[in-house]
Order: C-alpha cells, then structure tokens, then sequence
DNA sequence: GGTGTAATGTGACTTAAGTCGTATCGCAAT
DNA sequence: ATTGCGATACGACTTAAGTCACATTACACC
C-alpha cells in the first residue's frame, strides 16, 4: 500500500527505515456513519490509526446508557491500549461518527514493531499524552462536579474549539458529558432563560461567556 | 547513585547502555505519610519512579471534595503525562500513603531520555496500559453506575487483591469510589443488613460473594 | 487513667438527577 | 399533502445522593 507520509503528522518524524516498517504493514479500512469498527468485550485482533473522519469511543450500561469516552480524529491511534493488555479484549466500543477510513495494524505486527522499531513506541508515547490528560479531566468532572457545571463547561469547549458547533443532538451531548437526554434539554431551557446561551433548532450560540464560565466553576450559583 | 537494577521490574527489560543512562540521572527522596509530592495546577518539573511505599493520585474540588485518580505502588511512574504535554503542569494531586521514597527525574533529563533512549518510551507505554484501562473504567463507572453498585465493586476488588483490606477509613473509600463519607457509611450499614458484608471496626470481611456480585453488576435487586 | 481528636453511627431533611407519559416539531420519503 | 420517524419539549413524579446536626466510639498521647 502506497500512502502519503505527509499526510500522516503523527508519524511525520519517524525515520526512513521506522516509516517504511510501519507503512508496509497499514492497510486501509473504510467505514459509513454510524459503523462499529469493534466492540467493547470482544477480542482485540488490532489496532488502528484514523486516516480521515472521526471515532467515537463509548462504553455502555445493561440499561443501554452510553458514556463516551473519547472522540478521535484525524491520525489518532486507536485500541493500542487493548493490545498492550493481557488478555487482549477491547476496553470500550469504537464506531464511526462520519464517515471515515482508518489504517489497520494486526496484533500480530503490532507486537513486531513494537519490539523492533522503538520510534514506533515514541511515537504512541507522545499521542498518548493528551488522551490521559483528557480521561483524567472526565472522571475527575464527572466525580466532582454537577450535571449543570458539565454541561457549560462542554458548551464552552465547544465554542472555543474548531468542531462545528451544530449537529449535537440532546442525547450525543448527554453521553458526553455523563447524564440523559431530559436532563440535558432541562438544563438548556434554564440556560437560555437565565440569557447565558441561545438555540436556533440544535444550533446553540453562546450569548454570555463571562456568565457561562461562572456557571461551569463554581459549583453553584 | 548506586541502584539495584533487579528491584525496578520496571526497568528490568532495558539493555545495559539504556538502563545505564537512566540509572545516572536518577536521584532518590523520601516521604512520609500523608506528605505531598507534588500539587494539581503545579509547574510540573519532574516525574517520579515508586522505589517502595505507596501514593495516592487525586483531584480535588473547590468545596474539598476529593476524587482519588489512582493508587500507585512500587515502581510505577508517576507524572509521565504531566511532563508530556504543553505546558507542563501537574494534572492532579500526589500524596504518599504510607512512608514512601521514589527516585526523581527532572524535566530536562527525561527529556534527553526519551530522545536518546528509545527503550525507555518502550517501558513507559507498557508501563501505561494498565493504568489507561483503570482510569477508562473509572469513567464509565462514574457515569453509568450509582454509588451502590461501585462500593459493591469496590469491596470485591478490595476482596481479590493482594491489598491489605483493612486500614480503609469511610473518607478514603468514598474518594475512590466518587461519594462522601456519610453515603459510604449509609450503604455498608445496608450491605451488613444483608449480611452481604460484616464489619469489625474498621474492617470488611465478605460474607457473601454472590450477592454482593449480584449488587455490582446489575443497576438495581 | 484521662483527654483530645479522628473516625463512625444515625436520623431528618433538601435537592439534583433520573423516570415517565405524552405532546409537538422538523424533516425526509412517498 | 400525508405519513412516519427521530429529535424535542415539558410537566409531574420518584428516588438516589448529598447535607446537616449531633451522639458515640475508637484510639493515640500525655
């Protein structure tokens, strides 16, 4: 398989030989919306890197509550974490949210590169960094702060981050940030009386930054 | 600083030169219980490898709640991610849980380390799967059970680990499993009703294991 | 043995969060 | 238009979880 290193930021500064050990054993998997790529309890056969579009890592409850765990996009590793494990299961389910293809690694090379090519574990090393960061961040919310502060500290993350800030359903943020779609629609309605946000159909537009930010502090009013 | 290379399993897999290289820059610091390393929000200007004893990785909220991140123990390194991102600055709390010493890494030194050392990313991500697997499932357990159901898994983990199971005051389960004191003294009281558990001061001891699986998995009787 | 402090026990109360039922809206397919 | 469906809206209700105020016990230290 022929692949652009360029394109690939995470593997940029990979030295010729580490690349071309990497590269020869990717091959590319296509995925539609909404597709499951694999599932949370199933053996984990292999790891992959996004090479464009966007997953969403969730885990779910008997109920069928869903709790996202990550959204990754363009050059993120994926499910390295269930292959470092023994035994080798999938920690969360990963399913596509638009449509996107990823690079496919087999376990099996995984392991060889990893012995083989120490850049490779350099490189997930790095990658990795944010990623714990942000699982950090979660359950340190979702333990120490109400449903109310969650949700406008993600409405502030939305704003000032590049994703498009339309497309959230009620129930997508719900699993984001830890509760139920009614509670989400409650707490929506309660923002735009108190004048901090506005919503057009599922557009919110953030009227009131500096009362938002107070709201996502403090643990309350 | 002589170190015996055989005590850190951690490092035991590195060749003569990488451990060599370590080895010379590491510096050794003790603690006593209860004292901290280092703070959340902190300039993170080193990271850490547990010689022997034991910390407590926690996050903390404005009221003083706390939520315990992770324990770690012998070997394992700590504040890795910290010193990985941009800035550098300390993603949570560590305080020692018993009388604990670790060797010391500054910045600048695990900086050359990861650069000039390949192997030594190699140990740290192998080193990190366990830990990402734990805090995912700390997430999730967060989100999608009640408190009911994480102290009942709490006491079986407790129950099939090497941990000693006494010595747990109410506080410190309840930083662990996302709650406060009151509610944990609430649901043991339940769970000795049940004669799932029995309690001598301090100490759990299990009476029934079905049961209490029972009580862990399942959202409700 | 006392004394002080940390850890617990307990019940009454408040409130955030989740549940339920049903109505409405927007949009796509036919 | 009509139908159908997914996403919302919304009020009434239930309950898990947290708060508060004390009493009680265990234990370390003089």
């Amino acid at each position: 398989m022929k692949i652009d290193r360029k394109e690939n930021q995470i593997f940029s500064e990979l030295s010729d030989e580490a690349w071309l050990a990497i590269q020869s054993r990717l091959f590319s998997r296509d995925l539609d919306a909404g597709q499951t790529l694999f599932l949370e309890g199933g053996p984990a056969e292999s790891c992959y890197f996004i090479q464009h579009g966007a997953l969403r890592i969730l885990r779910t409850n008997p109920e069928g509550r869903v709790q996202v765990i990550a959204r990754l996009g363009m050059n993120q590793p994926v499910n390295i974490i269930s292959l470092l494990n023994q035994p080798r299961v999938n920690q969360a389910t990963a399913e596509a949210i638009t449509s996107t293809s990823v690079y496919v690694l087999t376990a099996a090379d995984f392991d060889t590169l990893l012995t083989n090519t120490p850049e490779f574990s350099q490189t997930l090393l790095k990658a990795f960094a944010n990623r714990i960061s942000q699982m950090v961040d979660l359950a340190a919310d979702l333990s120490l702060y109400p449903v109310r502060v969650r949700l406008a500290r993600f409405i502030l993350q939305l704003a000032e981050s590049d994703v498009e800030p339309s497309g959230w359903t009620q129930d997508e943020i719900a699993a984001q940030i830890g509760t139920i779609r009614d509670v989400v629609g409650r707490l929506l309605r309660e923002f735009e009386d108190q004048e901090l946000i506005q919503r057009e159909r599922s557009e919110i537009t953030l009227l009131d930054r500096k009362g938002l930010n107070k709201a996502a502090h403090l643990p309350e009013i």
